[in-house]
DNA sequence: TTCGAATTTGTAACGGGTTACATCGCCAAG
DNA sequence: CTTGGCGATGTAACCCGTTACAAATTCGAA
């Protein structure tokens, strides 16, 4: 109590008349220790409250039992319900997750990489589209156990988790097809997104099959926020032959293309369909409720941890993609185009 | 390369041709080492890439560097603000900050409490209402170094940060009887949380100021999720006199409550006006804006984690309450009641 | 009873840093 | 030429667990 030294194995065996080996192996491996000695520990354990010094264990284990993730920003329900599902499994595997939100900076990532170079985690979950810069080790090898989900690394040497951004965006463009659109607008994400690219080529693989021609004008860009949603849909209506349906990229930019869209008087779904993608909480709150793709965002973060898990216990990295399905989900923000 | 073993400080040292206390000094406190040695240690510390492993670090200075947030779910958006408050300072400090999503359940709870009292963290800030049951030690004082942040707990013998709740309720309450509102709605929200019995206490004030009987038939019950103001709005509309104002106590359910007064024809803010509470993001882009009291979330995050700072640090705990500005955010949503 | 195997317990080394204390050199003052 | 003082460096203890290995005990079978 009065102490200030918290009370250690030492102390507990003394108190309890064993070594402090037994002791030790009443609390970890209690099989195999008597019956008779194990009460008599266990009972002094609660009688001084002892908590052993996980720093010390681990320390001696040279694990940390935690890992990082790095994400780009946690204010974004997207990545947030993933951060769930790997917690979910972390803590399955007694690993704790140290979070970590770059809000785009590089200096921030290093630092992240240096916790598991330094053994203050184990291994790194990265969302962000890219290599951490840091992790690279001097012959091109992973220095860092780490696995990469949501936004995929080209040719990265690691394990993916991910959907199959190019069959969705397909099937997405499809189903605007189907309801007889020709004129369909898209709205990317940043330049630096694979995302962006395989969106756009699922995209552009729904038109041929339709034998209709791609069009530039019918192309903005935009950078998975709201505001750059709305500045696009503003953009793709300034043409001279506006579209009659806008794919955004992601459910936030189709939030901002339809404050447009409404600013102008336009009616969704009547006037202009809008879709989008992940299927964030708010997209079956807007209104119109918003036809989306949706993604199995708390599956992807429960594979990536269980990746990662394996990673950590030596079992083969095999840098391997991971592809879980995704689903259309259709509200009222798509309709057939209007007659004219 | 090929071996296993992370490089120690002893090969640095042997390898360096200087011990390992001066190496320890050359990387911890450089000015204790002539400059000759550090660019010779540094030299070598560069050349077998030694990272100094920070989990023996941590465990000789009885330090863990890191410290837990407990936040009922991080998927909202309100509660990812603020923990990137808190992580933008943890970091300034050398501090990890270590997720612990509850998603309500206690045992998870417990868990976390157990990572900072077996010395895996450092301590821990609270952002539920209600101190966590097993940080209370034997004799009621608190075991663990703990803050409490954003929905504060009565009498916690704890450093707290939030906002005047009843100050925020009344001012917006105030702002719609301005607007000439004389049966004013609200949503509240769950019970066990005190910012609901705080809101209602300001909105209370505010009538009284203005001379207006409370009507019980007015309070509708929500939980903080849209689906919920969705339905309390439902009900408040049921009623004989319904209200020409509604107050919900998050934007969340301020969002649901537009979504049903919608869906039955009505106008926001023309005939029903509708106001919120955090200012999440997208409160500015739903249709309506949102009208509502903006929080200081990042420096409320900020001022948790320095606190928890001092207090890590050994200064006076001082268990008051810092209390941090709002602002009336007005937009779109909230107008003079229908002229009949 | 005796012996060996199996089970339980204890002793002590160990992990990788930090740091108190001792030592050593060096230089200025006496 | 001493001596004292100071800065730089080295030695070794220490943190608090785990665990290899040794020792002691128990137990059953011969």
């Amino acid at each position: 109590m009065s102490s200030s030294r918290a009370t250690s194995i030492r102390q507990v065996a003394r108190q309890a008349g064993v070594s402090i080996a037994t002791v030790s192996r009443a609390l970890t491996t209690p099989d195999k220790v008597s019956d008779k000695t194990l009460k008599k520990v266990l009972a002094q354990v609660e009688r001084s409250r002892y908590k052993p010094n996980l720093l010390a264990r681990n320390f001696r284990s040279k694990r940390a039992f935690s890992i990082v993730v790095l994400v780009p920003n946690i204010a974004n329900p997207f990545f947030a319900e993933i951060i769930r599902g790997i917690e979910q499994v972390a803590q399955q595997h007694g690993y704790a997750v140290l979070l970590g939100d770059t809000e785009g900076r590089e200096d921030r990532e290093a630092y992240y990489v240096g916790l598991v170079e330094t053994r203050q985690a184990d291994g790194l979950i990265q969302l962000h589209p890219r290599l951490p810069k840091a992790a690279r080790g001097a012959n091109g090898t992973l220095d860092i156990p780490l696995v990469n989900a949501c936004e995929y690394i080209e040719d990265a040497p690691c394990p993916r988790v991910g959907i199959d951004n190019v069959a969705a965006a397909r099937e997405m463009t499809s189903y605007l097809l189907g309801l007889g659109h020709r004129r369909i607008g898209v709205v990317l994400g940043p330049d630096s997104s694979p995302l962006t690219s395989d969106r756009l080529r699922g995209y552009k693989l729904a038109l041929r099959s339709a034998k209709i021609a791609a069009d530039d004008s019918l192309i903005a860009q935009g950078d998975f926020s709201m505001s750059s949603g709305k500045a696009a849909a503003e953009k793709l209506f300034k043409t001279k032959q506006p579209p009659t349906a806008i794919f955004c990229f992601n459910d936030e930019m189709a939030l901002g293309a339809i404050r447009f869209l409404k600013s102008t008087g336009r009616c969704v779904p009547q006037d202009v369909s809008v879709v989008g993608f992940d299927d964030i909480e708010f997209a079956s709150f807007c209104d119109p409720p918003l036809t989306t793709i949706e993604q199995p965002t708390r599956e992807i973060g429960n594979k990536a941890m269980a990746l990662l898990f394996d990673l950590l216990n030596g079992n083969k990295p095999e840098p391997t993609m991971h592809t879980l399905p995704i689903k259309l989900i259709v509200r009222d923000s798509a309709a057939p185009p209007p007659k004219r």
